[in-house]
Parts: C-alpha cells; structure tokens; sequence
RNA sequence: GGGUGCUUAGCUCAGCGGUAGAGCGUCGCCCUUACAAGGCGGUGGUCGUAGGUUCGAUCCCUACAGCACCCA
C-alpha cells in the first residue's frame, strides 16, 4: 500500500468495476427495496445540494443492498421545459434568430441534439460522486414510455372530468411568453413607491383616495373595495367612482378582505392583474378588464393614448397625467414584493388566459361523478394523515397537509415547444376533442367535429410527468417490456410493480408542494399505491456563512472542485465565466480571492461524502465549511494508514492466497474482547442511525470507533501482543486486527465506498473471503459479535492507569523519549491482577521501566501520582520532576474533585431531591460520592507524603 | 399578517430533564519504526434574554429579542 490515502488514484479505477459487474442492479433476491432519483435537469450539472442528496440516496442504497434488500435505485433525467427551452433559444439568439424562424419541427429537434450532447454530463457527474445507481434503467421523462405514461394520465384524467380547459389568471411570464407554476416565481422584494390617488366620487364633491404601487393598473380597475364594518365609507358603498384617466364608472363595493388600517382603507379592484383583486372580481361578479398583451404592453381596452407602452411606460405616462390632473395625492417610498420569473428574471404579470387544469378543488362534478378534491386532493392527504407516508423530519408533514388544505386547481399548460404536446384537438367551431391522436381524438368524441382539426400548441407542465416517475419509470402503463428513445429495455411493469411503494422519497423542502404531493396524487389515482412510504427532507447547503449559495455571490462550489481540486486561476475563471455584468463579476472573484487564496485541495470523494455524513442531521440547513471536509481526508488518511499497519503485521508465511488462519476459540485477550465489544455496540447505533436518517450520529459513530478505539487503542494494545512472547496471543490478535478492520470496512462503505474496497481488496485474502468486491459482502450485523462486559471494564481500567501516567509526563514535561520508573501502592486484589495483566502494555504505551510495587508500611520515594479507584500510580521525583509543581498539580486536582463533591453534597443534602428524585438517579450520585471521595482520600494521602 | 425553524466553546455543529460534547482552530511537548493529513497533554462555554413548571432546566412552558425560510 501507498503511505498516504491517495483518493484520485483508487476512485478511478472502482466505479467502472462495480457498473460493469451488474452490481448496482436489483439482485431479485431479498425484499424490494427502491429509492427514486428526483430527476435532474437533463441539461444541468452537479451542485452541492445534488451531491448531497445523492449521497444520502447511495448510503441508504449501499447499506440495504449490503443487507440483503432486493435494492433498485431507479434514476433518470427531467426535460425541464423551460429551462432547456431557453438554453437553446439563447444558443439561436447568437446566431440572431428565434425559435420561430426555425419553426416548430426543426426547434424541437435541436432541443433534442442539445440533449444528446449536455444530457450526460450530470449523470457521469453522479458516478463520480460513486452513486450505485441502476444506469441500465435510466429514464427520461420525454423517452416514448414516459411519454405514454403522461398521454394516458392527460386522456384518462379528462375522460373522467377532472381536466379542463378554462379562462384563468396565471403567472405569466412576458418575456418567455408562457404561464409559469408558482415555483418558478420568485417574490422578491424591491423598493419602489406606494401611490395615493384620488377617485371622485359620482354626483359627489366627496371622493376616495386608493393606495397603490401600481398605478397602470388603474386603466383595468373595476371597482374600488372598502371593508363592510369601515363607518368612514359605509355611505358610499353602492355609489359609482369616475375612474381617473378613462372614461369608466366603476362601483364602490364592500369586502371582508380589505384592511381598514392598511393606507387610507380603499383598495383598487383590478381582477385581471391581480390574484387578490381576482378573487373579488369574482365574489361581485365584476368582468374583470384585461389591459395588457402577452407582452405586457397595453391593449386597445385602455384609453388610445396609452395603447401599446410597456407597463412600465405606460406608469410613468399615467403618474403624469394624474399629477396633472390633480388627483395625485401622495407619493411615497416603500418596499414591495415583487413576483419575479425565477427563469426570465421578468416582472411576472398576472394573466388572463385559456389554460389547462387539472380539478383539485371540487367535490363532485356537475353530472355527479366525484370531482378532484374526492378523487385526488383527499387520498393525498389522508395518505400523509393516516401515517401511511411518514414524513422525516415528522413537521414536514404539516407544510404538505396545509398546503393541500388550501390548493387551487393545477395550472398544466405551458406555452412552449419542448415537452409533451397537449393530446387535445380543435375544430372550427372551438370544440374540443381529446385522444392519443387525432383519429383517436375523433373516435372518442360524441359529435362529430366543424371542419378540420387542429391540436393544441401547449405542452404540459414539465411536473406533470414528474408526477408519474414513481410508476411511469416501473413500465406503466404498458404490460410488456417498455423501452427508451434508443431502443433497450428499461422496465416492465409486471415484474418491476414491486418496487412501488418506494421505501423513501430524498428530497428538498422546497418541492414537497410541487413534486411530493403530486406525485402522492398520481400514483394513488392511478396504482391506488402510495408511491413512497417515507420522505427524507433533506437540508438546504450553504456556504459556511450560512449564505445561500448563488453564482453572483461568487460562493458557489462545484462538488468536483472539491473532488479534484482546483488551482485558484482556473477557480476565478470558472467562476466568472459566465457572469454577464461587470460588477458581479468583479464582486465574485474578490470573493473567490479572499476566501480560496490558494484555491481548493482536492479531498477526494470519501471524504466529501463523508462530510455530508456528518453534516446531515435534522437541521433544514447545512452551511458547508471546507475545513471540516479536510479534517474527513484526515479521516480516510488514518483509516488507511490503520489497514496498512494491520497488513504490514500479516506474517509472512501466509498461505498460498495470503490467508492468515484462523485460530480456534475465542479470542485470547482483553483487548481484541473489548474492541469486539465496541465494535457490536458501534454496528448497532449505527443500524438504528440509519433507520432514523441520523447520518450525522452515524458517521460519528463510526468516526469515533475507528479513530479514538481502534486505532489510539486497540493498534497501539496489539503492538506488544504482537511482538511479546505469548505466541498464541499474537496470533489471536492477528485473525483480530482483520476481523475488525474488515468489519469496519464493510461499515464503512455505503459512506465512503472507493476507499474502503480499495483496503477490502489487500485484506480480503487474508480472510480467505471468497466476494470479488466489497459490495457484495453483507453487511456485519451487531447480533454477530459476542459482548464482553469483562473485558471491556480491564480495559477501562487499562486506559485509566495509562491516562494518568500520561498525564504526569505531559504535565511535568517528561521527554516522550525518556523510559521512567513507575511505581504502585495501595489498590485492591483485582489491580495486582490487572497491574501483572497488562505489565507489558504499560511499559510499553507509557515507556515506563517494569512496574514495582510498594508494600504498605515500607517507605515511599517523592513521586507524582495518578489514582485510579484506590490504587496509586507514581512516577518517582527524582531527577525528572520538581516538587513544587507536582504539589501544585495536586493541589489543583484536590481542589477541583471537591468541587464535583459538594455538587453532590448539595443534591443528596436536599430531603426533596432524595425524595422525589427517581431512585436509580439517587443511587447514582451516592455512587459518585463514594469514588470521588475514595479518590480524594488517596490524593491527599499523596499530598501529604510529599509534605 | 399567518406558518415553520434556529440562537450551545473562536468557527461549523451535536446534545434536549439528572456529571456540558465533537470536528476544525488555538496553546505546550514530541519527526516514538501505521499515520506530522500524525501522537500525547492542555486551554476554551453563567447553553440568546426574562419569567414559570420541577427536588433539579441547555433541555419542558410562556413572553421577548435577534436571524433564517415558507405562505399570503
């Protein structure tokens, strides 16, 4: 082996091992055990927050396969709609061109080639963080059986009522020019300025003043609203306004969802632009007026002189001419959230438009068939309430249910090119005719069709067949083998139906409305199945600040920077690449400057996997600090630095396969019991760690075990069984030292996987184990291991004497180097035992000559002691340590032990902690008193021979 | 405005009713033959503030402050 853990040379060479080998794929043996990839973005790359969540993913994955799961993490990719629509309208726009003026077919095309090219790049990413993910069963949601799936969910969802197509109000986003879901819209707050101005009030010298912080929209005010219970108002409810500006009468109403105290207490009612106006419109049956284009430019239903501004001319034109006219009546600033296109950057417009929705919010349709709350709101949320999905951390479930609670019907259509056209047809007279195409569509329909057909432009929310992934991806709804777009079979749904219910849905907080809970939605409509039992929410990354990573902040870090490295030139230019404003730009490689001056060591993958390990505990984020996934590579260093000394200390005559043999019986001393002990109790918490998603105390666990036990213990105890006399005992603690490291090897390994199989290769033959990769090994269950309470209270005892001795050679500023006296006194029958027990151990850990005891009654050399029980341990005075200071590092200890006893004193003293106090807490503490006086005793015994 | 979290050592975080913990940093001594990415030993905290419940509160309750995020 290497003398350091070298994580580019071992990573390189595993994972195209364990692919080829079938290794990731369902062993069909064993309980299903599946886990879904929320489908990236065909076109994205890798951040830290996919890193993270896929690690979690692959250590759950890795671990249940270990232990025998018929395990099948089923991954894939997202055609992401918008966002790969716009990376390649943004690749026309440099060559000068639209997607129009490729037209339809040819733009679609080049979408998919754009596809072909940037689909893999986050999937090959995904293998170099090591997910042991089912690549022989990757999907797309626009592959033909995905497609399917999404054609007859639309048809059959229509067929039963429970899509329709209707004149709504939807985010809309000018400048891609589609509806977007409210998950793309980003409510930003901006400053900007609330307006008063003043309606007069019809036959009246009275009038009303409206506050608003936007005033174009006052060309498609309807009415103006003032809370039923506001006295002020109360006798112009009923009369007409003149809408400044046009020549509208428009009626004062009132509603309970004005606040009286907000502004002046009138609210302009624009239902066209605005969801809360909206909703009034439609309570009063007001017509809502719509004032703009798609283009959010204003249209001929606004007076002439303001037709075809933008809206953001078209304020500054209307704030004019009411200053002019008067009725202007303050303005001042204030800060406003604005709604803005998460994909366009574009100030998002409320929109009346023809869209398609999915029903989530009737109960039963007009001709008495259930409606979508009865047939797919209500099971989604009795799903999550019954506890038949659980949700982790259990809060979670709250978001999901309140937000079902209160849902509006599903906006599905999208006014894009890419993803899965609209299965709906047209006639002449605007009929609609629904089918898997256009002869379907006709069949289907109930009269025959005006003149031709012509299908919709739209296509569907790209979460529309994302909500299907948990069975469309199992080969739904075909009964046969289904393929992908290059033709190899991907699923098929008669076998692979087992794998739903998943066991557990990894995911971020921020998609449990629009992915979770629809896909609880779908795939209960349509498998009458939950698609998952548990959901892991798992936290947000940031910087270690606690920022928000983002690429104008400059505090991005690409998870194979840190994988790899990367020196701090490329680092600036990779990440101002492609940053477009100069300042930002600047901003960012300041940043980047000041917080990687000498760019960013390569840690590997074990050790960033590691680190999310350890980072991942309930908390809903994790600011991720480098340092700490350096201090993880120290991890993977000790970890291989501990295999290397057990190899080295294999004999050399081994056998043929470099097996050591087994010795028969138990193991021979303490030591190997103890850390066997340890070992079961460490397997253990670490199962119910997992159980629990407690990543973080797992991999502490196991940091803890390997580094603090094994290696500052159990290596340095076996140092001299190996090399004493005791010929059995050395044997015995050699077929140990393997046991144990393999054992934690296979741990290990659903954390940090390259590493470990890397070691398991050397080790494995030495155990004559028979697997050609760690992988397949199972998993060392706890039950396995015998305990040894014995044993382990030697050891602690061991431990006790050696700390102590330590602790006086450190203090007292003893060479490391120097071999000194050691001396015993006091102490019981079982210390003479223990003391001839481990002589050879303390000699040798503490470099100490052979001990000597003191029989009581004879004189005792000045020395410096340690107590351990009653037993004295000392290290003689002469010539290594000075008087003084040993009196004051006992006065020290002295004083501080009878600090822990009065707090004792104090408790047992308390007639109402004695009596109401639980008894074993009582118990307890009379214990505690009794040692700490027992070693207060021997220290002022000690204090008092010094003088 | 409604909701959900968070506030513990210099930093990043565990703990959550009965002796305050980890990693990193820091200080001292050591290049001891697995590992200086290391070893050994230290230092460092009235657990956001104020009340309450309790024999006992970092932990439970209430209020407040500050910081996040989500929904309006």
């Amino acid at each position: 082996m290497e003398k350091s853990f070298e994580p580019a040379q071992i990573e390189s060479k595993w994972y195209e091992r364990w692919e080829a080998s079938g290794a990731f794929q369902p062993s069909g043996k064993g309980e299903p055990y599946c886990i879904l990839l929320p489908p990236p973005n065909v076109t994205g790359t890798l951040h830290m927050g996919h890193a993270f969540q896929q690690t979690v993913m692959d250590m759950l994955v890795r671990y249940q396969r270990m232990r025998g799961m018929n395990t099948l993490w089923q991954v894939g990719t997202d055609h992401a709609g918008i966002a790969t629509q716009k990376i390649v309208e943004n690749q026309l726009a440099v060559e000068d061109k639209t997607r129009h003026d490729l037209g339809r077919d040819a733009f679609v095309e080049r979408v998919w080639k754009w596809k072909e090219e940037s689909g893999s790049t986050i999937t090959n990413q995904m293998r170099r963080i090591g997910a042991a993910a089912d690549w022989s069963r990757e999907r797309f949601t626009m592959d033909p059986g995905l497609s399917a799936a999404v054609q007859k969910v639309f048809i059959d969802w229509y067929r039963a009522g429970l899509i329709y197509r209707g004149n709504r109000l939807v985010n809309w986003d000018p400048v891609l020019g589609t509806a977007v879901s409210d998950l793309e819209v980003n409510n930003v707050e901006r400053d900007g300025h609330m307006w008063s101005i003043r309606y007069p009030v019809v036959g009246s010298d009275e009038s009303m003043v409206v506050a608003t912080t936007r005033p174009e929209t006052m060309l498609g005010d309807v009415a103006v609203a003032v809370h039923p219970e506001d006295e002020r108002y109360a006798h112009l409810v009923g009369k007409m306004l003149m809408l400044p500006l046009t020549d509208r009468l428009v009626p004062v109403i009132a509603d309970d969802y004005v606040d009286k105290d907000f502004g002046t207490g009138c609210v302009k009612i624009t239902p066209a632009h605005d969801f809360n106006d909206y909703a009034i419109g439609q309570r009063h049956k007001l017509a809502p007026i719509t004032i703009f284009t798609l283009a959010a430019k204003v249209n001929d239903n606004a007076p002439e002189k303001y037709r075809g501004l933008d809206r953001y001319d078209a304020r500054k034109r209307v704030l004019a001419d009411l200053e002019a006219a008067g009725l202007l009546v303050e303005t001042k600033p204030h800060k406003l959230q604005v709604p803005v296109s998460d994909r366009s950057d574009a100030v998002i417009e409320p929109m009346l438009t023809d869209q398609w929705f999915v029903d989530l919010t009737s109960d039963t349709l007009a001709d008495g068939r259930p409606g979508g709350r009865q047939a797919i709101t209500q099971p989604a949320l009795d799903a999550v309430r019954s506890g038949e999905i659980t949700f982790v951390p259990e809060n979670w479930a709250t978001t999901y249910t309140q937000w079902l609670d209160n849902i509006q019907d599903w906006c599905i259509s999208r006014q894009l090119w890419w993803g899965h056209r609209i299965p709906a047809w047209y006639d002449e007279a605007g009929n609609i005719f629904v089918g898997e195409d256009e002869a379907d569509a006709r069949k289907s329909a109930t009269a025959a069709p005006v003149g031709a057909l012509r299908q919709d432009d739209d296509v569907l929310d790209t979460w529309f067949s994302s909500a299907l992934w948990p069975f469309s991806t199992l080969g739904w709804p075909a009964n046969g083998p289904v393929k992908n777009e290059r033709g190899e079979v991907v699923a098929n749904w008669e076998q692979d139906k087992i794998f739903l219910p998943s066991a557990v849905l990894v995911t971020g907080f921020d998609i449990i409305f629009f992915w979770v809970a629809r896909m609880v939605m779908a795939t209960k409509y349509f498998t009458g199945q939950v698609p998952f039992r548990e959901v892991y929410i798992n936290a947000i990354v940031r910087d270690a600040e606690g920022q928000k990573m983002s690429k104008s902040k400059g505090n991005t870090l690409d998870p194979l920077d840190l994988i790899d490295g990367i020196e701090l030139e490329p680092l600036v230019a990779k990440s101002t690449k492609s940053l477009l404003i100069p300042q930002v730009r600047e901003k960012v490689e300041k940043r980047v400057r000041k917080d990687y001056p000498d760019g960013i060591p390569a840690i590997g993958t074990d050790a960033l996997r590691f680190t999310f390990a350890a980072l991942a505990s309930y908390s809903r984020t994790i600011n991720f600090d480098i340092k700490r996934a350096e201090g993880y590579k120290a991890f993977c260093n000790k970890l291989w630095n501990a295999a290397r000394f057990v190899l080295m200390n294999m004999p050399d005559e081994s056998g043929p396969e470099g097996e050591v043999a087994a010795p028969t019986g138990a193991p021979v001393t303490e030591a190997e019991r103890w850390i066997l002990t340890r070992l079961k109790q460490t397997l253990g918490e670490v199962e119910k760690h997992f159980i629990s998603y407690r990543f973080d105390h797992l991999a502490q666990a196991l940091y803890e075990f390997t580094w603090n036990e094994l290696c500052d213990w159990f290596l340095e105890l076996a140092k001299p069984a190996l090399n004493g006399e005791d010929a059995v005992a050395a044997a015995s603690t050699r077929h140990t030292l393997l046991v144990v490291l393999e054992s934690v090897l296979r741990a290990l390994h659903p954390v940090i996987p390259f590493i470990t199989e890397e070691i398991w290769q050397s080790v494995a033959p030495k155990l004559a184990l028979t697997e050609n990769s760690l992988m397949q090994r199972p998993w060392p269950c706890a039950d396995e291991i015998a305990a040894d309470d014995a044993a382990t209270a030697e050891i602690e005892w061991f431990k006790n004497v050696l700390s102590g001795i330590r602790k006086i050679r450190s203090e007292m500023n003893i060479s490391p180097a120097r071999t000194i006296p050691l001396l015993l006194a006091d102490g019981d029958a079982s210390d003479r035992a223990r003391v001839a027990k481990f002589a050879a151990q303390i000699a040798f850990l503490a470099r100490t000559e052979a001990p000597q005891w003191i029989e009581a009654g004879t004189d005792e050399p000045a020395a410096a002691a340690a107590v351990v029980g009653t037993l004295r341990v000392m290290i003689p005075l002469a010539g290594l340590i000075d008087l003084g200071a040993e009196k004051t590092r006992l006065a020290k200890e002295i004083s501080r032990i009878e600090v822990e006893i009065k707090k004792c004193e104090g408790k047992l003293g308390n007639a109402n902690f004695v009596a109401n106090a639980p008894a074993e807490v009582v118990v307890q503490e009379r214990q505690r008193i009794t040692d700490w006086n027992t070693t207060l005793m021997a220290l002022r015994e000690q204090a008092q021979k010094l003088g």
